[in-house]
RNA sequence: GCCCAGAUGGCGGAAUUGGCAGACGCGCCGGAUUCAAAAUCCGGUACCUUCGGGUGUGAGGGUUCGACCCCCUCUCUGGGUACCA
């Protein structure tokens, strides 16, 4: 080795364990200090270990907390893991092996991997979701949302495998022109109606929309909730049918267009398919039907863009003007928005258009589009006309404005008693349970009808029962008392779903039949007097049950009462900052808020929104440009990197790439620049393996800069401490450069300016700062001394640069004093050479002048 | 199709109330040091040029004394979403 050599490897760990040793970044409950709450997104720990991906985020954050505890603040900035899952769950199908082993063995290896970045939490409050005294808590949630009657069960449409014998995610199932097949081992799959969980998220829908005001959010992520959410005004109408005591309801947000109604659509699974079809309609109908039923709504849109139909034979009644319209099935028509039928407006709406086309119906125009829609040589519409207008061919309505016509249309429907307003939203409830082992149980037993009614209220929904078919009968769902939680995983020795697509939990006997005591709630394997007879629930919670609440329990990770004491609720509140990948920006995000709005009705917590502040750190990608992946072979390893150059270069250099919300390629030959950052900054201070300070390095303090340095000193910390709070840690790193270079180049260098650009460096290269402040004589951590401080006094400046341009071009400058009067500046601009070889000879017809900033001739 | 984000040297990127385009770094070129290499240091580096200057921020137009920045049209790239009535 060579004289002066920054030896990280030798640093590095030294410094991780003092952190650890000394509770470095321990939050302190109710501390006098300002509190400030940063929060990750936690990771799945996965069998691969990290990939360059998490460290970008969390590097970003663990900078952020170094800097606000300079400043002052009481951070918390916990981690934990998000360890339910299918990877672990297939793995175990595979080897046998206990998911419970395997998440541990995992965890372990990213918490060393997590700290030999430098990454150091309060680990105290780790959290893990698998963790019963974790998910208890999240069965506690849901036995909440049971009871407010936010649950209920439905048969739901699932891609099944026969061969497989299991239930398939939308992503494991590939789309072909033979139709449906799995991923693994190519076999053909069908949609199967299986009993799930839903939440009512819908029923928040209003509140959802309105919270997005207040937060402070990447505008592109509010947009992506509100465009979800999908809220739509418009209102109901009801057509009655000729010849039928029944009538079809159906949502239009165009009410104005009500006279162009040529026909109506039913969804193919509406309930009035199967009574309004004609007899010689009938078979026809039926092999429509099944035909429809094999796709998913997904599918429906993308191979079925041609769009297909069958009349049914009947014929509704237009309640504005008489009109008999004939009745169609179609799968363009959704059975899950609106009420599953539409009015058909052909004129005004490209689908109808389409559709009417194709099956030669009228195309009646009611909006005048005043010469501006497309037309055909003959006059009629070549495309429907989406847009407002006057009416036309409306009796009354004609002449209105769509935006008037609509209310108008909307008041009669009311005195009609045909129709009302009404607000229709995208968002669909959530699909709230999983066919598989590796989840939170549900806290729920199923009885017969009879013994329902002998039950304690306690153990039931507020409002109406849950209903399902459970092995061929109608029982009913109620939820084991909260003393009861946590409700663990059965041991079992098969982690496979079971043949008929059910749960791996519904093979496990002798934790599925079990004896409830109506009034106590108490259960026994055996039966006895006041208990009936009660099957568990074998579905599992989703993955993103644990991940919805997860930023509170670290506030009170080890609270065995209650989920969460309401004096340090009261004092940590909520995450100030959350920084995590755009991918979550609907589901994750939109889950978590509608139980946080949940928690805050029953006063869990005491503010209705958990993330006011959220950043979206971008992707890093593979030396080609591409996403890193295992099978293009341009995955970077982090451990890799920190072998070869140190955690703090690799810091630093994840900082560096570009912007942190940018998606930006990896690209390890660029890594040497900050390497050599890092020595220099080393071998400013220390010049030999005896760790001999710099003599240049003045420790007495008596020196003093000169004032071009001490400015660049100040504009640092200004600049510097800007950056950071604004998550640019590539300018800040760059300002870093520009300090380090000039300190370089002087003579004698105060101890003070040497310690400020440490200080300002600390963050984002913990370690090697550490040691040099240590050097300097410093026994405590860097962090704990006071953030510098800008003297705006320092940055003040006499004179200033103005710039000389002739028709907008530059052509020279010059460095005047403050003062300098307006006059003499143009006079001097006039004769600055460069300026004077282009208006010689030319006539100025303008004198722009902004004082302190520029001269500008404009010439011809 | 719709919505969103973006396009700047060989490369990553910087520059915002509209005022020197290319900070900082990589790479490259030249030099110093060295027996040699690593490491280090110094200088240069958008393009063209008759060395006066000219041209340049995806393309075309516009507003302005002045546009990477604001407006219109278009191309391409990435992401999201998808018959939502």
């Amino acid at each position: 080795m060579q004289n002066s050599e920054y030896n990280f490897s030798k640093i590095e760990p030294k410094w991780q364990k003092f952190w650890a040793d000394n509770a470095t970044f321990k939050a302190n409950d109710f501390d006098s200090r300002p509190k400030f709450y940063i929060l990750d997104m936690f990771p799945y720990p996965s069998g691969a270990g990290l990939h360059i991906g998490h460290p970008e985020g969390y590097t970003a954050s663990d900078a952020y907390k170094r800097f606000k505890i300079s400043q002052g603040y009481n951070v918390l900035h916990p981690m934990g893991w998000d360890a339910f899952g299918l990877p672990t769950e297939q793995y175990a199908i595979k080897t046998g092996k206990h998911p419970k082993e395997t998440t541990k063995t995992n965890v372990a290896r990213f918490k060393e991997q997590l700290t030999k970045i430098g990454l150091n939490y309060d680990w105290d409050r780790e959290i893990n979701t698998t963790d019963p005294e974790y998910f208890k808590w999240t069965q506690w949630i849901f036995i909440q949302l049971f009871k407010k009657g936010l649950a209920y069960v439905e048969e739901k449409p699932v891609w099944f495998c026969p061969d497989l014998g299991t239930v398939l995610a939308n992503e494991e199932v590939i789309q072909t022109n033979e139709g449906p097949i799995s991923e693994r081992g190519n076999f053909s799959v069908e949609r199967r109606p299986i009993r799930q969980w839903v939440l009512k998220i819908t029923d928040f829908a209003d509140n959802l929309l309105a919270g997005l005001d207040s937060l402070d959010w990447p505008d592109s992520t509010k947009r992506l909730q509100t465009n979800w959410i999908g809220r739509s005004e418009g209102s109901r109408v009801t057509f009655a049918i000729d010849g039928y005591s029944e009538s079809i309801d159906v949502f239009t947000t165009r009410p104005d267009t009500l006279n162009g109604a040529t026909y109506l659509v039913l969804a193919p699974e509406h309930p009035l398919v199967s009574k309004l079809q004609s007899n010689e309609q009938a078979e026809i109908i039926k092999n429509y039907i099944n035909k429809a039923k094999l796709k998913s709504d997904l599918e429906r849109a993308e191979l079925n863009k041609d769009k297909s139909g069958v009349p049914l034979g009947a014929f509704a009644i237009n309640p504005i003007n008489q009109k008999r319209i004939p009745i169609w099935v179609a799968d363009y028509v959704l059975i899950s928005y609106g009420t599953g039928a539409i009015m058909a407006v052909p004129a005004h709406d490209d689908r109808d258009f389409d559709f009417a086309k194709k099956f030669d119906i009228e195309i009646l125009q009611v909006i005048d589009d005043e010469g501006s829609a497309k037309k055909n040589t003959d006059g009629t519409l070549a495309e429907a006309y989406t847009k407002e207008g006057p009416l036309m061919n409306s009796a009354d309505l004609n002449g209105q404005d769509s935006k008037h016509a609509k209310q108008l249309v909307i008041e009669l429907l009311t005195q009609m008693k045909s129709g009302k307003i009404e607000v229709n939203y995208k968002l669909r409830d959530w699909l709230f349970s999983r066919q598989r082992y590796w989840g939170e149980p549900f806290p729920v037993l199923w009885v017969t009808s009879k013994d329902y009614e002998k039950i304690n209220q306690l153990f039931k929904p507020n409002g109406n029962p849950v209903e399902s078919v459970i092995d061929g009968e109608i029982r009913l769902a109620v939820v084991i008392p909260e003393k009861q939680l946590p409700l663990k995983l059965p041991e079992i020795k098969n982690y496979k779903p079971s043949p008929d697509g059910q749960s791996p939990l519904s093979k496990a006997e002798s934790w599925l039949n079990v004896y409830f005591n109506v009034s106590s709630g108490e259960i026994y394997k055996e039966p006895k007097k006041g208990a009936i007879q009660a099957k568990r629930e074998t579905n599992t919670m989703p993955q993103w049950a644990g991940s919805c609440w997860y930023y509170l329990r670290y506030i009170d990770p080890n609270n065995s009462e209650r989920i969460i004491d309401s004096a340090k609720e009261a004092y940590w509140k909520t995450p100030d900052l959350y920084i995590g990948g755009a991918e979550h920006a609907v589901l994750h995000l939109l889950y978590a808020r509608f139980w946080h709005h949940v928690l805050y009705e029953i006063g869990v917590v005491s503010s209705p929104e958990p993330f006011k502040k959220l950043f979206h750190q971008g992707i890093i990608l593979g030396e080609d440009g591409e996403k890193m992946s295992k099978s293009r072979g341009n995955v970077v390893n982090p451990e890799v990197i920190i072998e070869a150059y140190g955690a703090d270069t690799l810091r630093l250099y994840l900082m560096f790439l570009g912007p942190l919300e940018a998606m930006k390629p990896w690209n390890t030959k660029g890594i040497e620049g900050i390497a050599r950052f890092l020595r220099k900054l080393w071998r400013l201070l220390i010049i030999d393996n005896n760790a001999t300070l710099n003599p240049k390095i003045d420790l007495q303090n008596t020196s003093t800069l000169d004032a071009e340095s001490e400015r660049l000193l100040h504009q640092s910390i200004e600049k510097v401490s800007k950056d950071y709070e604004s998550l640019s840690f590539n300018t800040a790193i760059s300002q870093l450069m520009i300090l380090l270079n000039q300190m370089t180049k002087l003579e004698q260098i105060p101890k003070n300016a040497y310690e400020v650009l440490l200080q300002l460096t600390a963050p984002l290269a913990p370690h090697i700062s550490e040691e040099l402040w240590r050097h300097l004589g410093y026994n405590s951590s860097i962090t704990e001394a006071p953030w510098p401080k800008v003297n705006k006094e320092k940055l003040k400046s006499d004179s200033v640069k103005i710039i000389f341009q002739v028709n907008g071009k530059y052509r020279g400058d010059a460095i005047l004093p403050k003062t300098y009067s307006k006059e003499s500046t143009i006079e001097l601009a006039k004769n600055h050479p460069r300026v004077q070889a282009q208006i010689i000879d030319k006539k100025i017809l303008k004198e722009i002048y902004v004082p302190n900033k520029i001269v500008n001739f404009v010439i011809k």
